[in-house]
DNA sequence: TCATAGATCTTGACAGCGTCAACATCTTAC
DNA sequence: GTAAGATGTTGACGCTGTCAAGATCTATGA
């Protein structure tokens, strides 16, 4: 009886891995990366400063775990987007790259952590997040496939460079827009516009 | 002459603003802005923790003069490329856009630092840094509006918009490179010669 | 010439950080 | 019901950026 105190008062969380991630994922929307430490994070969650060592071995396992669960969401986004009968394949393309800006610039710092050096550049990338982020990855380059297939995209150019160069051109405008580089977000319709006449043209010359 | 020991036993450095510049922009690039440390700087060129608080205000000013160096360095490479007199209009966008992917990929910490969050994202750049910065920028938007004028770009579509996709594209695939996520820089010159083709084929459609 | 103001450099101190080691407490499985 | 393991705690360490106060040198003007 007297071991039922309020939850706060418990010795054990109960689930505080879930917890962890949670307010984290929190604390890095609302405050950024710079402003996210093991420490303050355990304070917020009600907990001593070394428990999260019991559920991640470094703060890097942390972010790992927070870049996944972006991922999910993410993928869930994306799939929800294609699987929507009502809209041609220019439409679902324009509609992606849309999409794709429009997540990053909502969830700057998030987008950051999933697709920043952060996590990627030294390969310190948790086999459990290349596990959901290499897929998403390749989706890349599997849609691209498709588009070039369907008439989109140019199909002389090399699948795998092309997946490349489409990716990179809006991954750099969403990069130049959450940098604040173009800090102006305003003109992301107008971007995403641009950025699919440059792409799909080539079928009206090819096709 | 007592006074005239040997350089690093003198009480004044002499140049130290400069060495601190110098000193840190080595090793940022051979040990990353996450390895830059203040007091591992100070150590380096042999002078008290402190000593850089009477040259720089903080951390991010300092960061902001070595992204000045890098730029006068990127400015003086890039303008060597468009005097070239060799070369045609073609070859000039060719050249850019491989020689700006390059500088990324062998710089990979300058151009992060340069282009990269850890400025810009905070409005945290020093007038001193605009004022180099801003125009490299905005020569991004003159270049496109030449090309346009001389028919390698699309006319139609709005200079401002195309520069920021062009750039986003270029900018893009190098964040891809020196993040880690494509880390395969052996395809940097498929890479490139997919996106100029991306780029200019338009022109062949309405010139 | 020389004092003095200002530039430059020093040591001391502080709070915040990630992380390890050692110990406490609870849960679970035999 | 006890032993093992999971989970949580406190203490400590070295690193970081930065401030305050004092030391030393340089340059300016009387």
């Amino acid at each position: 009886m007297t071991d039922k105190k309020p939850l706060k008062a418990r010795y054990h969380h109960g689930d505080l891995r879930t917890s962890l991630i949670q307010t984290a994922s929190s604390m890095l929307k609302d405050h950024g990366v710079e402003n996210l430490s093991l420490r303050k994070l355990a304070d917020q969650v009600g907990v001593s400063r070394t428990a999260p060592y019991h559920h991640f071995k470094d703060k890097n396992e942390l972010l790992c775990a927070i870049a996944e669960q972006g991922f999910s969401h993410w993928k869930l986004q994306m799939e929800e987007l294609f699987e929507n009968p009502d809209l041609n394949e220019e439409q679902k393309l324009r509609a992606f790259i849309h999409g794709y800006i429009t997540y990053a610039a909502q969830n700057p710092e998030m987008y950051d952590l999933m697709f920043g050096r952060t996590i990627w550049k030294q390969n310190s990338a948790t086999d459990s997040l290349k596990d959901i982020a290499y897929p998403t990855f390749q989706f890349q380059v599997k849609m691209t496939r498709d588009w070039q297939h369907k008439g989109l995209l140019p199909a002389r150019l090399d699948t795998l460079r092309l997946s490349q160069v489409t990716w990179g051109t809006i991954h750099g405008i969403a990069r130049l827009l959450i940098d604040g580089i173009y800090a102006d977000a305003g003109h992301i319709d107008e971007m995403c516009e641009t950025a699919l006449r440059m792409f799909v043209i080539h079928n009206q010359q090819i096709g």
